[in-house]
DNA sequence: CTAGATGTTAAGGT
DNA sequence: CACCTTAACATCTA
Protein backbone atom coordinates (compact mmCIF):
# COMPACT_ATOMS: atom_id res chain seq x y z
CA UNK A 1 0.00 0.00 0.00
CA UNK A 2 2.05 2.94 -0.99
CA UNK A 3 1.75 5.71 0.35
CA UNK A 4 4.23 7.94 2.25
CA UNK A 5 4.58 4.98 5.50
CA UNK A 6 5.33 2.49 2.64
CA UNK A 7 7.34 3.98 0.93
CA UNK A 8 9.58 5.17 3.77
CA UNK A 9 9.31 1.70 5.24
CA UNK A 10 11.02 0.32 1.98
CA UNK A 11 13.73 3.29 2.10
CA UNK A 12 14.79 2.09 5.58
CA UNK A 13 14.71 -1.46 3.90
CA UNK A 14 16.96 -0.79 1.34
CA UNK A 15 19.34 1.01 3.82
CA UNK A 16 19.74 -2.44 5.71
CA UNK A 17 19.86 -4.55 2.63
CA UNK A 18 20.69 -3.82 -0.76
CA UNK A 19 22.87 -0.68 -0.21
CA UNK A 20 26.87 -0.39 -1.18
CA UNK A 21 27.20 -4.10 -2.43
CA UNK A 22 28.31 -4.34 -6.31
CA UNK A 23 25.19 -4.68 -8.97
CA UNK A 24 26.60 -7.68 -10.75
CA UNK A 25 22.97 -7.88 -12.86
CA UNK A 26 19.56 -6.64 -13.47
CA UNK A 27 16.86 -8.67 -15.14
CA UNK A 28 13.93 -6.96 -15.98
CA UNK A 29 11.15 -9.17 -16.13
CA UNK A 30 8.25 -7.03 -17.22
CA UNK A 31 9.81 -3.94 -19.23
CA UNK A 32 6.36 -1.84 -18.29
CA UNK A 33 7.42 -0.94 -15.24
CA UNK A 34 10.67 1.12 -17.17
CA UNK A 35 9.99 4.85 -17.96
CA UNK A 36 12.65 6.41 -20.47
CA UNK A 37 14.66 3.63 -20.07
CA UNK A 38 15.29 0.27 -21.77
CA UNK A 39 15.92 -3.26 -19.99
CA UNK A 40 19.31 -3.09 -21.91
CA UNK A 41 20.32 0.20 -20.77
CA UNK A 42 19.18 -0.41 -17.19
CA UNK A 43 21.51 -2.98 -16.80
CA UNK A 44 24.44 -0.89 -18.63
CA UNK A 45 24.04 1.57 -16.38
CA UNK A 46 23.78 -0.14 -13.01
CA UNK A 47 26.45 -2.57 -13.65
CA UNK A 48 29.16 -3.05 -11.27
CA UNK A 49 28.17 -0.01 -9.50
CA UNK A 50 26.54 0.29 -5.93
CA UNK A 51 23.70 1.58 -4.33
CA UNK A 52 25.28 4.88 -2.27
CA UNK A 53 22.46 6.40 -0.67
CA UNK A 54 18.43 6.83 -0.37
CA UNK A 55 16.31 10.06 -0.61
CA UNK A 56 12.55 9.83 -0.49
CA UNK A 57 10.29 12.41 -1.50
CA UNK A 58 6.76 11.86 -0.65
CA UNK A 59 5.54 8.25 -2.37
CA UNK A 60 9.21 8.55 -4.81
CA UNK A 61 12.43 6.90 -3.76
CA UNK A 62 15.81 7.23 -5.28
CA UNK A 63 18.33 5.48 -4.88
CA UNK A 64 22.31 6.88 -5.46
CA UNK A 65 24.52 5.06 -7.59
CA UNK A 66 27.03 7.95 -8.87
CA UNK A 67 27.49 11.65 -8.77
CA UNK A 68 23.88 12.70 -9.83
CA UNK A 69 22.89 9.94 -11.29
CA UNK A 70 19.85 7.84 -9.33
CA UNK A 71 17.62 4.89 -9.70
CA UNK A 72 13.70 6.11 -9.65
CA UNK A 73 11.20 4.32 -8.45
CA UNK A 74 7.35 4.76 -7.49
CA UNK A 75 5.03 2.08 -6.49
CA UNK A 76 1.83 3.24 -8.14
CA UNK A 77 -1.01 1.42 -6.39
CA UNK A 78 0.57 -1.92 -5.56
CA UNK A 79 3.88 -3.14 -4.87
CA UNK A 80 7.17 -3.17 -2.58
CA UNK A 81 10.78 -4.41 -2.72
CA UNK A 82 12.30 -7.96 -1.31
CA UNK A 83 15.91 -8.50 -0.59
CA UNK A 84 16.60 -12.36 -0.63
CA UNK A 85 18.95 -15.03 -1.38
CA UNK A 86 19.96 -15.23 -5.01
CA UNK A 87 19.01 -19.04 -5.19
CA UNK A 88 15.71 -18.59 -3.61
CA UNK A 89 12.99 -18.03 -6.39
CA UNK A 90 11.38 -14.46 -7.23
CA UNK A 91 8.67 -13.06 -5.26
CA UNK A 92 5.47 -12.88 -7.54
CA UNK A 93 5.01 -9.93 -9.56
CA UNK A 94 8.89 -9.18 -9.44
CA UNK A 95 9.05 -7.13 -12.35
CA UNK A 96 12.81 -6.55 -12.41
CA UNK A 97 15.22 -7.62 -10.65
CA UNK A 98 18.90 -6.39 -9.32
CA UNK A 99 21.84 -8.90 -8.61
CA UNK A 100 24.22 -8.33 -6.46
CA UNK A 101 27.97 -9.61 -5.60
CA UNK A 102 26.97 -11.16 -2.33
CA UNK A 103 24.83 -13.52 -4.39
CA UNK A 104 21.59 -11.53 -2.88
CA UNK A 105 19.07 -10.42 -5.58
CA UNK A 106 16.51 -7.19 -4.86
CA UNK A 107 13.48 -7.49 -6.46
CA UNK A 108 10.97 -4.27 -7.65
CA UNK A 109 7.26 -5.92 -7.21
CA UNK A 110 4.59 -4.23 -8.66
CA UNK A 111 1.35 -6.77 -9.26
CA UNK A 112 -0.88 -4.29 -11.10
CA UNK A 113 2.24 -2.87 -13.17
CA UNK A 114 1.49 0.94 -12.40
CA UNK A 115 4.81 1.68 -10.65
CA UNK A 116 7.37 3.01 -11.99
CA UNK A 117 11.61 2.40 -12.85
CA UNK A 118 13.83 4.45 -14.14
CA UNK A 119 17.11 6.26 -14.51
CA UNK A 120 17.13 10.01 -13.37
CA UNK A 121 19.75 12.72 -11.82
CA UNK A 122 19.59 14.61 -9.07
CA UNK A 123 16.33 13.77 -6.93
CA UNK A 124 15.66 17.77 -7.01
CA UNK A 125 16.23 17.89 -10.50
CA UNK A 126 13.60 15.33 -10.63
CA UNK A 127 11.21 16.92 -7.80
CA UNK A 128 11.62 20.19 -9.94
CA UNK A 129 10.39 18.88 -12.62
CA UNK A 130 7.49 16.49 -11.08
CA UNK A 131 6.55 19.90 -9.47
CA UNK A 132 6.22 17.79 -6.30
CA UNK A 133 5.39 19.88 -3.01
CA UNK A 134 7.83 19.39 0.18
CA UNK A 135 7.34 16.28 2.06
CA UNK A 136 4.57 15.78 4.31
CA UNK A 137 6.48 14.93 7.75
CA UNK A 138 8.72 18.01 6.26
CA UNK A 139 6.45 20.70 5.36
CA UNK A 140 6.43 24.01 7.81
CA UNK A 141 2.78 24.94 8.78
CA UNK A 142 2.68 28.29 7.24
CA UNK A 143 3.23 26.26 3.83
CA UNK A 144 0.61 23.91 4.83
CA UNK A 145 -1.69 26.41 5.60
CA UNK A 146 -0.99 28.18 2.37
CA UNK A 147 -0.97 25.48 0.17
CA UNK A 148 -4.08 23.76 1.58
CA UNK A 149 -6.44 27.44 1.85
CA UNK A 150 -5.44 28.15 -1.84
CA UNK A 151 -8.06 25.14 -3.34
CA UNK A 152 -11.24 25.69 -3.72
CA UNK A 153 -12.57 21.86 -3.83
CA UNK A 154 -13.01 19.46 -0.68
CA UNK A 155 -9.96 19.28 1.81
CA UNK A 156 -9.22 15.61 0.94
CA UNK A 157 -8.45 16.27 -2.46
CA UNK A 158 -6.29 19.35 -1.33
CA UNK A 159 -3.99 17.00 0.97
CA UNK A 160 -3.72 14.65 -1.59
CA UNK A 161 -2.29 17.04 -4.26
CA UNK A 162 1.68 16.52 -4.43
CA UNK A 163 2.19 19.32 -5.71
CA UNK A 164 1.11 21.06 -2.30
CA UNK A 165 2.64 18.76 0.05
CA UNK A 166 4.24 14.98 -1.45
CA UNK A 167 3.08 11.63 0.20
CA UNK A 168 -0.50 11.65 1.14
CA UNK A 169 -2.43 9.18 -0.56
CA UNK A 170 -6.33 8.09 0.04
CA UNK A 171 -6.12 6.18 2.66
CA UNK A 172 -4.08 7.95 4.38
CA UNK A 173 -6.20 11.12 4.21
CA UNK A 174 -9.00 9.65 5.25
CA UNK A 175 -7.06 8.47 8.17
CA UNK A 176 -5.76 12.28 8.81
CA UNK A 177 -9.63 14.01 8.83
CA UNK A 178 -11.02 11.37 11.18
CA UNK A 179 -8.46 11.98 13.61
CA UNK A 180 -8.72 15.50 12.85
CA UNK A 181 -12.97 15.31 13.14
CA UNK A 182 -13.02 17.04 9.87
CA UNK A 183 -15.51 15.70 7.19
CA UNK A 184 -13.84 15.04 4.21
CA UNK A 185 -15.76 16.96 1.31
CA UNK A 186 -15.57 20.33 3.82
CA UNK A 187 -13.89 23.39 1.73
CA UNK A 188 -10.79 25.03 2.70
CA UNK A 189 -11.76 27.82 3.20
CA UNK A 190 -14.05 27.13 5.86
CA UNK A 191 -11.48 25.68 8.12
CA UNK A 192 -11.00 27.38 11.19
CA UNK A 193 -7.03 27.67 12.41
CA UNK A 194 -8.13 25.34 14.97
CA UNK A 195 -9.09 22.80 12.88
CA UNK A 196 -6.28 23.43 10.23
CA UNK A 197 -3.94 23.03 12.90
CA UNK A 198 -5.27 19.76 13.94
CA UNK A 199 -4.87 18.65 10.67
CA UNK A 200 -1.48 19.54 10.27
CA UNK A 201 -0.65 17.96 13.85
CA UNK A 202 -2.73 14.72 13.25
CA UNK A 203 -0.85 14.34 9.44
CA UNK A 204 2.39 13.95 11.19
CA UNK A 205 1.18 11.81 14.00
CA UNK A 206 -0.35 9.58 11.72
CA UNK A 207 2.37 8.90 9.57
CA UNK A 208 5.09 8.55 11.97
CA UNK A 209 2.86 6.18 13.56
CA UNK A 210 2.44 4.18 10.43
CA UNK A 211 5.96 4.48 10.01
CA UNK A 212 6.86 2.78 13.69
CA UNK A 213 4.28 -0.06 12.54
CA UNK A 214 6.14 -0.98 9.02
CA UNK A 215 3.00 0.71 7.65
CA UNK A 216 1.40 -2.39 8.48
CA UNK A 217 -2.35 -2.28 8.80
CA UNK A 218 -2.72 -5.18 11.28
CA UNK A 219 -0.33 -3.36 13.69
CA UNK A 220 -2.52 -0.48 13.35
CA UNK A 221 -4.05 0.95 16.68
CA UNK A 222 -7.48 -0.26 16.96
CA UNK A 223 -8.48 3.66 17.58
CA UNK A 224 -8.01 4.48 13.45
CA UNK A 225 -10.02 4.02 10.47
CA UNK A 226 -8.29 2.38 8.35
CA UNK A 227 -8.87 -1.11 9.47
CA UNK A 228 -12.52 -0.03 9.20
CA UNK A 229 -12.69 0.79 5.73
CA UNK A 230 -15.48 -0.76 4.38
CA UNK A 231 -19.08 0.46 4.58
CA UNK A 232 -20.60 -2.27 7.11
CA UNK A 233 -17.85 -1.23 9.95
CA UNK A 234 -18.04 0.48 12.36
CA UNK A 235 -16.50 3.63 13.93
CA UNK A 236 -13.64 3.16 16.25
CA UNK A 237 -14.67 5.81 17.96
CA UNK A 238 -18.48 6.55 18.61
CA UNK A 239 -19.68 3.21 17.22
CA UNK A 240 -21.82 4.46 14.89
CA UNK A 241 -21.49 3.27 11.01
CA UNK A 242 -19.14 4.34 8.36
CA UNK A 243 -20.11 5.91 5.44
CA UNK A 244 -18.32 5.60 1.60
CA UNK A 245 -18.73 8.70 -0.68
CA UNK A 246 -16.79 9.71 -3.63
CA UNK A 247 -14.36 12.48 -3.98
CA UNK A 248 -12.36 13.06 -6.98
CA UNK A 249 -13.45 9.81 -8.07
CA UNK A 250 -11.75 7.74 -4.86
CA UNK A 251 -13.70 5.97 -2.36
CA UNK A 252 -13.96 7.99 0.63
CA UNK A 253 -14.32 6.53 4.07
CA UNK A 254 -15.85 7.99 6.94
CA UNK A 255 -17.98 8.66 10.54
CA UNK A 256 -20.76 11.12 9.42
CA UNK A 257 -21.29 11.09 13.63
CA UNK A 258 -17.61 12.67 14.38
CA UNK A 259 -17.04 14.07 11.18
CA UNK A 260 -19.39 17.31 10.45
CA UNK A 261 -18.38 19.74 7.59
C1' DC B 1 -19.74 -11.41 -13.75
C1' DT B 2 -19.10 -6.81 -11.82
C1' DA B 3 -17.18 -3.38 -9.08
C1' DG B 4 -13.58 -1.64 -6.71
C1' DA B 5 -8.68 -1.41 -5.00
C1' DT B 6 -3.34 2.37 -1.95
C1' DG B 7 -1.47 6.57 -7.89
C1' DT B 8 -0.69 9.46 -11.75
C1' DT B 9 -1.86 11.78 -15.81
C1' DA B 10 -4.19 13.18 -20.11
C1' DA B 11 -8.31 15.14 -21.60
C1' DG B 12 -12.39 17.64 -21.16
C1' DG B 13 -15.28 20.82 -18.53
C1' DT B 14 -16.32 25.12 -15.64
C1' DC C 1 -5.58 30.68 -16.71
C1' DA C 2 -6.56 27.92 -12.64
C1' DC C 3 -8.87 24.43 -11.01
C1' DC C 4 -12.08 20.48 -11.09
C1' DT C 5 -13.55 15.67 -12.40
C1' DT C 6 -13.29 11.58 -15.12
C1' DA C 7 -11.25 7.83 -17.59
C1' DA C 8 -7.51 5.03 -18.45
C1' DC C 9 -3.68 2.29 -17.26
C1' DA C 10 -3.22 -3.71 -15.59
C1' DT C 11 -4.31 -7.11 -12.43
C1' DC C 12 -6.53 -9.34 -8.78
C1' DT C 13 -10.24 -10.22 -5.43
C1' DA C 14 -14.76 -9.91 -2.91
Amino acid sequence: MPELPDVEYYRRYLESTAMRKKIKSVEVQNAKVLEGVSAKKLAKVLKNKKFTSTHRRGKNLFVSFAKDKCLYMHFGMTGELKYFKGDEKEPDHARVLFGFSNGYRLAFMNQRLLGKVSVTGPADEVIAEKDLGPDALEISYEDFKKGIKGKIGAVKSALMDQSILSGVGNIYADEILFHARIHPKTTPKKLSGNALKRIYRNMKKILEKAIEKKADPDKFPRTWIIPARGEKEKCPRCGGGIKRIKISGRSSYFCPRCQKK
